[in-house]
DNA sequence: CATATTTCGAAACAGTTGTTTCAAAACTGC
DNA sequence: GCAGTTTTGAAACAACTGTTTCGAAATATG
């Protein structure tokens, strides 16, 4: 509702006690110091005592000293909204009535942030370092099992369609030594896999490794096993609010990778995907209504 | 003389002891955490006792939590490299040099659409009533082929973890219509896809429909193929920059499934899902570090 | 000037903070 | 197996947190 408390203090500041004004002055003066110090602290800070600070508050219309500095915090991130926020949000309405509503209502952001957090500036940098890494690989080797297993078949088939040189191991048919036989310098193995991490997909990343293959990881976190001498790593988050990890934002950067590797291809990746989708054609693949 | 923690938290990650990597491992992924909790608040954000955050701290050299804070304070307010700021950067210099970041921010944009999109009230009304069907339903089947196929096999995974009745219709050994006998009224079929529409698809929608089998679409449209004289019809967005289709959102809302049947089953669920990962354990699936 | 309001800050409060301590538990190497 | 080491979490600690209370000070009103 109230969306920029800046805005209000700025409009109010008139209409405020003196000692409020000075507090007002200081916070409209150093906003950072609102998101990482204490509040005591700013109050030394402003030369006002706590107990004006917390006037200030209920002035400017807010309950708590917690509620603007968390408003305060997402700012300086400048995320969205809010993590703490939104988790207060959700526990407020914790009861009975609509549980399953405000379930998915936090489903749905935890997602949300998951997927912005997934293309900050930094990883973009690091996806479009992957892009390089694939293009000029001789062959794509693409490891994921469990729970990761989707998001590696959603790339694999999405990159089929304008590149033949893709290889799903997926450990299906024979074992994963039979597919990756051969690997080496001139190849690239990208390895998607989350906590707990699938020992197979360890293994293969550290087959790699040993054979002097690149290794782009999508994990999650820059310690993972499978991150370890990872030419790459494209990290994710996967915060969900069941037992079972997000592979949202995973699956997203995936299908990110093909799209821009698309774009930055030539003619020919767009002519092949025209071929593949003729193909599938021929094949009575498609329903037509 | 170190001036960046972080490297140095990386570099000696691997001789610290395990309740020390776990913190670690989570201030590496949440950064800001540092800058904005408090050390007890990420102590238990992380899991683990507050003593152990001290611990690191002189393991890696650090005097007190204040020091390791305000580096990380420090950081977070040199670095304002927003997500708004950026979005204008990029594109202000629309032509050559970003034209990556351009195209990958604008992904970003439009998956985070299309995920608020699939948690609408409308939508998440529908979702509640589909769980409610899965709920009830004698066998559950799970149909998806081609780009769709990875939200089908998301969706069976976890729903396997927690009951045995999921079926997930590959038509991988054998043909659909071995693996849809018997399939009737007490039964549910889940069928995701979008357009272009695979026949097999729909004709397993049809096949279903016509043994009086309630059907749940995931699909792209309230009159795709796959919706029609659906029990219920989630449809959801599948915007995409590249010439695929994305299924962010689809198998989004698949896991938002998965939350939701377990969020709303007994204990019974709870211990089938315990009972599942011991039994992976067991089959030395994971990978310990 | 007296009085009614408003403004103010010290003090008290319950809760939380960062840190240290210590005994139990989990690993060692033999 | 066991002694020796390392690793661990609960408890205790003083210091600090955000907030409320209440009487004094300042201001306004007549």
């Amino acid at each position: 509702m109230q969306s920029d408390l800046r805005e209000k203090l700025i409009s109010d500041y008139g209409k405020l006690s003196p000692q409020m004004q000075k507090a007002a002055r200081y916070i409209l003066d150093h906003p950072s110091d609102v998101a990482l110090r204490s509040m005591r602290a700013l109050a030394r800070a402003a030369d006002v005592p706590p107990s004006t600070i917390t006037r200030l508050m209920s002035a400017i219309g807010v309950e708590t000293w917690q509620e603007f500095r968390d408003h305060y915090q997402s700012r300086l991130l400048d995320q969205p909204a809010s993590y703490a926020q939104r988790a207060r949000e959700t526990q407020r309405t914790d009861q009975d009535v609509n549980r399953d509503e405000h379930l998915l209502e936090s489903i749905c952001r935890t997602e949300i942030d998951n997927i912005s957090a997934a293309y900050s500036p930094e990883r973009v940098a690091r996806m479009i370092d992957a892009c390089a890494a694939i293009e000029d690989a001789r062959h794509v080797f693409i490891v994921g099992k469990g729970a990761a297993y989707p998001a590696a078949v959603q790339f694999a088939y999405a990159y089929r369609l304008f590149r033949d040189n893709g290889v799903l191991v997926d450990g299906h048919s024979g074992t994963f030594g039979d597919q990756l036989r051969g690997i080496g310098r001139r190849d690239v193995l990208i390895a998607v896999g989350a906590k707990p991490y699938i020992r197979d997909t360890v293994r293969a990343v550290e087959f790699a490794s040993n054979q002097h293959c690149p290794v782009i990881a999508v994990t999650d976190s820059d310690v993972s096993p499978i991150a370890v001498n990872a030419r790459c790593k494209l990290v994710v988050r996967d915060t969900s609010q069941s037992f079972f990890q997000s592979f949202t934002a995973a699956l997203s950067i995936m299908q990110a990778l093909v799209a821009l590797l698309v774009a930055r291809g030539d003619q020919k990746a767009l002519q092949r995907i025209a071929a593949a989708e003729e193909q599938l054609a021929v094949f009575d693949t498609y329903f037509e209504d």
